[in-house]
DNA sequence: AGAATTCTGTACCGATCGGTACTGATCTGA
DNA sequence: TCAGATCAGTACCGATCGGTACAGAATTCT
């Protein structure tokens, strides 16, 4: 379809890319439209046409960081067993919470976990969103029980709740100025512990068929 | 000393606790003043006389949260083995964030892990704290390294970065409307993690002295 | 009784909030 | 060339933000 009218001056997915940082760094509340639009290098009316208000170009920001800056979990869990799904889990969210090009943390937890009452709607919806992950992180653990790579007696819900508990954490701990080294150290621990809680097969180097 | 003048016409300490609430379920920029002397059954300008405004507010009910809701922290501490430091504030924390008379997770998390710029002060007097927590929480470790009740080769810091990045997930799960039971599970797996990673003694009931 | 002091409540401050009306510029299709 | 459509930018909207001036009420000390 041919554009009609005169055509946009800026590019919406690069404007989008700078709201990302904003609220990110400043949360859903703390983040002003005149801060969102000064950093988008557009003007307010610009920003209600292309994005129709501030909280729907938050949700437009979320989905565009879950795609972009998300990656890494898509591939954690596409790992072959339970302990590689965790271990990649964990130790690339440490590196996604303290890129040194991003805000320190996460969107999900630094957007809002508490608002006023009239925008309780915003943590909800994020809330939401870290519970779906959740679930299909135990969606994938349920896989490895059927599978013999976790034992029978393991609970995929819990072990996943386990996980992303550290995860936020995680976030949190980044956003505190903790270093990406440190958060490192802690994600073993994690690690460790899952394995041994768990009761994972670890993917050990001479054990198996030797 | 006698009181000059006439007097307060409210319980400024039973008002403080009612701007604990408001913080923590709204966080510090989603908590309005009027939020505040609308819960708090006062007029604005005797919120200002009494406390100061409303990021000194803030530190005031920062400060009671911290003795009347995070007793159990101490308690924690005061356990004589590093296993039952992690066990029992592990497990009390996940009472303290889903506490059925009170707002889920926990003040320093609600409060706020992002602002706006210009109260981004409050984000990181909240930051530091949980951290100066972590830090008596990792000299607590130590303690147990040198009793040889944790093994020598432990990491009292990354251990107690460990707990902390637990509990701060603890908060963020429970804000998002997760159990208590649910957690509790997801509590005791940490704290298997912990035991085995650490390398900490357990207390076990016929190992010991039989 | 009266001065000094401290609190209460109303009414208000400038600034900023999210959001929009409107004019003029820029494009396409006829 | 001009109508129709869409965007950019200014200027503005009512509401709310955090914070305060000021007048009157309540108390103590002299």
């Amino acid at each position: 379809m041919p554009q009609r009218g005169r055509p946009r001056g800026f590019d919406a997915d690069a404007a989008l890319e700078r709201a990302v940082e904003v609220f990110w760094r400043q949360g859903y509340e703390g983040a002003s439209v005149s801060d969102l639009t000064a950093a988008m290098g557009i003007n307010k009316p610009s920003l209600y046409a292309a994005y129709g208000g501030k909280e729907e170009l938050f949700r437009k920001v979320v989905a565009r960081y879950a795609e972009q800056d998300m990656g890494y979990a898509r591939n954690a869990f596409a790992q072959p067993t339970a302990y590689q799904v965790v271990a990649t889990l964990l130790r690339d969210n440490v590196l996604a919470v303290t890129r040194p090009d991003r805000p320190a943390g996460c969107l999900s937890i630094q957007g809002g976990t508490a608002c006023s009452t009239q925008n309780a709607p915003v943590a909800g919806f994020l809330a939401a969103s870290r519970l779906a992950g959740e679930r299909a992180l135990a969606d994938r653990f349920a896989s490895a029980v059927a599978e013999g790579d976790l034992p029978a007696d393991a609970d995929p819900a819990a072990l996943a709740r386990f996980v992303m508990i550290v995860t936020e954490g995680q976030s949190v701990h980044a956003a505190a100025g903790v270093t990406r080294e440190a958060l490192q150290q802690a994600a073993e621990i994690a690690l460790a512990g899952f394995a041994a809680a768990s009761g994972a097969r670890l993917p050990e180097h001479a054990t198996d068929t030797a």
